[in-house]
DNA sequence: TAAATAACCAACATTATGTTTAATATCTTT
DNA sequence: AAAGATATTAAACATAATGTTGGTTATTTA
């Protein structure tokens, strides 16, 4: 890893900050590169200098966003069963949230579930169809299949506590999904 | 209802036609108010004329898909289960996928999954909903954490079969979703 | 067929995006 | 701590797309 120019990262850290901030408030669409640049106290040549266009600047931020939560997905040590494995990966999914609470409610406020929903399907995935890969007889329902089906109905979940956090606990959503998900074959 | 000058339905549908047409091309916020007005034959200030912005014209796309799915799930009779109810519900959702194929496969193709299950949340979860109100006894999990569930699940691998549309019979998929959904209890 | 109104055209104002340059400030390295 | 390297700034400019307007033409309705 080469070292990076402490400048740089601090006007990046600023224009993350400035776009999470501008998102609790409207959408990403109407968000335009000169309200990030004036909100972050930095100059939009500069903006111009790190990303090609706002696009740029949110796939960086959901990258931080996707890295963090793949890692805590891989603290989950689960080989006894699939179920035990979800539920596990339900327990890291939402403990994530609980931590990242602020910039997953910035996503998820004004944007609906779109640009949330794409982050928690590409990272989720991953880590279930590996899980699969190594536990799962296919003999019934492909593999890619019943991957989509628990994703979907975990990430559906999951988007509605975020926008119901204070309605249930996360020990509660726990305990549904447990009882939604059935036991192993 | 009130009648609307033949002028205006006219305009409206090339407009419809030439969005989602684009949409095959490009995503949707690459697609300028004057590729629309180019591709429809239509003048830049009628589109202003008749909306705000493209927006407003693709939310207007958007509305006769969710209309027509609203009215294919209407047709869903069942009351003997749970389970028969998601069942059938999901042959009338994949029989609509069949059915206007190229709208579907207009908006997911270059939009990622947002646009689409934006719209498949909304329709669904009411129909879900509806049903559930009827027939679901809460004393486990709340209802609405069910609905969220089975219509994440779904929709998860209805666009999974959409995007790989030639890879799986509707046959198939609606068999792994009798697999995959639990009998009532 | 007359009246109503939608679409067209062309011009204009405005806004946001990008780009460029030279001056200034900050960081890194020695 | 100073010198050299490099990032940021500011200001100006070019460009592209968005909206708006007013007069004319074409289509629709009744």
């Amino acid at each position: 890893m080469e070292k990076v120019d402490l400048r740089i990262i601090k006007t990046k850290n600023s224009l993350y900050a400035a776009l999470l901030d501008l998102m609790k408030e409207k959408s990403f669409e109407e968000i335009k590169v000169s309200d990030i640049c004036t909100k972050a106290l930095v100059n939009r040549s500069t903006f111009y200098s790190h990303y090609e266009d706002k696009y740029e600047l949110l796939q960086d931020c959901i990258k931080d966003l996707k890295e963090s939560l793949s890692n805590e997905l891989k603290k989950n040590q689960s080989i006894n069963s699939t179920k035990e494995y979800y539920i596990e990966m339900i327990k890291l999914f939402l403990n994530h949230i609980e931590e990242k609470k602020d910039s997953y409610l910035a996503i998820a406020i004004n944007n609906r579930n779109s640009i949330l929903s794409d982050i928690l399907y590409d990272v989720i995935n991953k880590d279930i169809i590996e899980h699969l890969h190594d536990h799962y007889d296919e003999s019934e329902v492909p593999l890619a299949i019943v991957a989509k089906f628990y994703l979907g109905a975990v990430i559906s979940v999951g988007l509605h506590w975020i926008q119901n956090i204070n309605k249930y606990t996360k020990e509660e959503i726990i305990n549904y999904l447990d009882n939604l998900i059935p036991n192993d074959k």
